[in-house]
DNA sequence: CGTAATCCCAAGCGTGTCACTCGGATTAAT
DNA sequence: ATTAATCCGAGTGACACGCTTGGGATTACG
């Protein structure tokens, strides 16, 4: 039940280019530095990242990376989809909720299969309603009132 | 997001156990025969639920296992939590919700571990929302069903 | 009493993934 | 030309997974 680096770091990634949308392209040396990881394993988060089209790249210098669509229509679902694989607890959970069970010579596989697909749907349900968007502006938020203690 | 054949195998049994409750111990043989499963390496995965209260061993011949509580007393939870470790997507989500995000120095790692954390939670509320009297239950429904279309 | 059926325990093992690192090639702004 | 970036592929040590193997201890049953 776990996610790994790729997916945490990912997911930091992302919110931090969402952070800065439509400010041009971000550095993943900057990234990198911010959040205290390792540029180079960064660079292979962003490779399929690319191929997903949830990020844009500009090569050469004063380049880096941008979101591929806006905030708001980026889900925390679909990176971790990309960066994780596909988020159901087994294989065998992704084919929809059970096909008629009678046709199964073992009804608790099928049973126990059930809790799966509930836990996948669960799962999907949490990770694609959470957008970057959100993230960002509850970010901003929790820096306001950071600022705010400060002054008082 | 994954569970490994130890929580799969490890809940199919523990349903099977479930089905046979009140009729004395089963032993692995009959489990591992049933659900074409390695008998030795059900032997593991029984292991730490013995540990853990969750079923209960006699040792010698007409031996085997037994619930170490009511199915209704048992959820999917229970079981996992004992063969897969902690249900948190990664380690931090398990302490709480986030305590005062104002004490931290990056309010994107906080934001990011909030999306942990409510995974966490929603996974827990899945998974020790079923019991094993559910399983059961339901496995018996569709063997019902099964034996009228049979007969029709 | 002996034997077979069980649980119990420990070790080993091949495969794969994780979480990186390293070295370099390519592209483009200055 | 230099520098700042993305790209690409290979390598690596540690660890977990999914078992298998081999044996020991305990107990019902004949």
């Amino acid at each position: 039940m776990n996610v790994t680096t790729k997916g945490h770091y990912g997911l930091m990634a992302m919110a931090e280019l969402a952070m800065h949308h439509g400010e041009g392209p971000v550095p993943l040396k900057t990234i990198a530095e911010n959040q205290g990881l390792s540029e180079h394993y960064l660079e292979q988060l962003f490779a399929p990242l690319r191929r997903a089209g949830l990020v844009k790249s500009v090569r050469g210098a004063q380049g880096g990376y941008l979101l591929g669509r806006e905030p708001k229509e980026i889900t925390v679902g679909d990176v971790l989809r990309v960066l994780e694989g596909p988020l159901a607890p087994i294989e065998c959970a992704l084919d929809g909720p059970l096909e008629e069970l009678e046709h199964c010579t073992n009804p608790l596989h099928c049973l126990v299969r059930d809790v799966w697909v509930r836990l996948h749907r669960v799962i999907e349900q949490t990770v694609d309603g959470i957008t970057l968007q959100e993230i960002c502006d509850r970010a901003r938020e929790a820096q306001a009132r950071r600022n705010l203690m400060f002054y008082i």
